[in-house]
RNA sequence: GCUAGGGUAGGGUAGCUGGACAUCCUAUAGGACUGUGGAUCCUUUGACCCGGGUUCGAGUCCCGGCCCUGGCCCCA
């Protein structure tokens, strides 16, 4: 027997039906803003992973040569394709553009809980815009994306320009490796990169502060306060549930502003559920400096953290028959078809019995036809839950089933 | 890349101090109840992850691989 890839998922359609409702609850938030849907090809040329990432990468990535022998990877994210794309239309493109995607990407990882191999991100990016109302947008339309899905989650909020203040003497390498440590909480590690105790008390107050006005105590007068109090004015405003942390530093040198996180309950290591922030990127591949900001969302994590859940079933109707009533059920089925209902017939020559046995695992309705129906022109529409049947015309019976509704 | 635990029918399990046709539940297919079902009963289908080794004999012990579930690392 075959086995699938390591860190692959089949998923059956009790699984998958649970996974399209949440995808279609995130599409229908985020269109309430404007954002319209994107998608790009499932691999890209190396190129544009490493030139926003970095060679290291590679290593965690299906790269691969092709026939023709180009460097190509499948995507492992969807933020660099989503931009190349914006460049290569971006002259003619208004702005700011509102675009949003949905797809799986690919990683080459050792699978644990909520990390797979093949994986799911569903994302936002606003592009061209440079103002705290978009940041303050962005983050809104993730919080309200998030809450829409049912997750319990705790959103974190930040900004890269605190930290950067106060390490702004500091050598480019060593501030990356403090940034690492803060990131990780790792204080200890603080006083073995030689910072002075000062520097390493401002840092843990900044990370520990509460409030915008104890922060900026920390770092002083900085020419980035007037957006950050902006922003989070208008996260208020809003409506937006958060907590202030100035310790996000995120791994890489292109954020530029705002930063945010969000955690799920229940995930156990790999609880972050949606990561974002304000950077610039567009030029990497060849565009214009451009202002933009996004988030990305781990699919797959939001429905681990979300659990199981019933699947709602469409009215179904079976078709029980008799040899005798066979050819006339194949019309009656038809019919209700037609009107939209999810209708079932046997395939297997079943008894009739075997027939109504099945129908009462799967359906709602039984449509019995025998030698009496198919020659009266009739059926006898029997309701599952009540037990109780009738026979009727045709019509009547399809108006029967359409008028009672979703169960 | 490091590390812990695990892999027995489609799903869930017992057996795991080596020994006879591998247990039970569920599911599947068929049948009985003679055109009205879900109940019940009978029958059926169906498994020891793969490959070596030890042994008279391996689901059971040993080694390697594959895969799964966690924890590190990483996290674009």
């Amino acid at each position: 027997m075959i086995q699938k890839p390591r860190g692959t998922r089949d998923f059956f359609p009790d699984e998958l039906e649970a996974r399209r409702r949440v995808e279609e609850t995130m599409r229908e938030a985020v269109s309430r803003w404007g954002y319209r849907e994107v998608s790009t090809p499932e691999f890209e040329n190396l190129e544009l992973f490493t030139l926003r990432s970095g060679e290291g990468i590679i290593e965690e990535m299906y790269a691969f040569q092709d026939k023709g022998g180009r460097d190509i990877a499948l995507r492992p994210e969807l933020t660099a394709p989503v931009l190349r794309m914006y460049v290569n239309e971006a002259k003619v493109l208004n702005k700011p553009v509102r675009w949003y995607y949905f797809g799986d990407c690919f990683r080459y990882e050792r699978p644990q809980k909520g990390r797979y191999r093949q994986f799911w991100q569903f994302g936002i990016e606003l592009v061209g815009a440079d103002s705290a109302m978009a940041d303050a947008e962005v983050m809104a339309v993730g919080y309200n994306l998030l809450k829409a899905t049912g997750v319990s989650f705790e959103l974190r909020i930040g900004d890269l320009a605190m930290m950067r203040s106060l390490l702004a003497d500091l050598e480019p390498d060593l501030q990356k490796k403090v940034r690492a440590c803060l990131d990780k909480r790792d204080y200890g590690a603080l006083e073995e990169l030689g910072l002075g105790g000062d520097l390493a008390g401002s840092l843990t107050a900044l990370i520990e502060s509460k409030t915008l006005d104890d922060a900026f105590a920390i770092t002083g007068s900085i020419p980035e306060e007037t957006r950050i109090r902006e922003t989070f004015a208008i996260l208020d405003a809003h409506e937006v549930q958060y907590v202030q942390n100035f310790g996000i530093a995120r791994g890489l040198d292109y954020y530029t502003g705002c930063v945010f996180e969000a955690f799920a309950e229940n995930l156990g290591a790999e609880n972050q559920i949606m990561g974002g922030g304000a950077y610039r990127l567009a030029h990497l591949f060849g565009g214009e400096e451009t202002p933009s900001v996004g988030f990305a969302i781990g699919f797959d994590r939001v429905m681990v953290s979300l659990g199981e859940q019933e699947v709602k079933r469409p009215t179904t109707v079976a078709v029980a028959t008799t040899p005798e009533g066979r050819i006339f059920g194949i019309t009656v089925a038809a019919a209700f078809r037609q009107a939209g209902i999810r209708t079932i017939a046997d395939l297997m020559g079943k008894s009739l019995s075997a027939q109504l046995s099945q129908a009462a695992k799967h359906a709602d309705y039984v449509v019995v036809i025998g030698g009496r129906e198919a020659e009266a022109g009739m059926v006898t529409l029997r309701d599952l839950a009540t037990g109780s049947q009738q026979t009727i015309s045709l019509e009547e019976a399809v108006a029967g089933v359409v008028g009672s509704g979703t169960r």
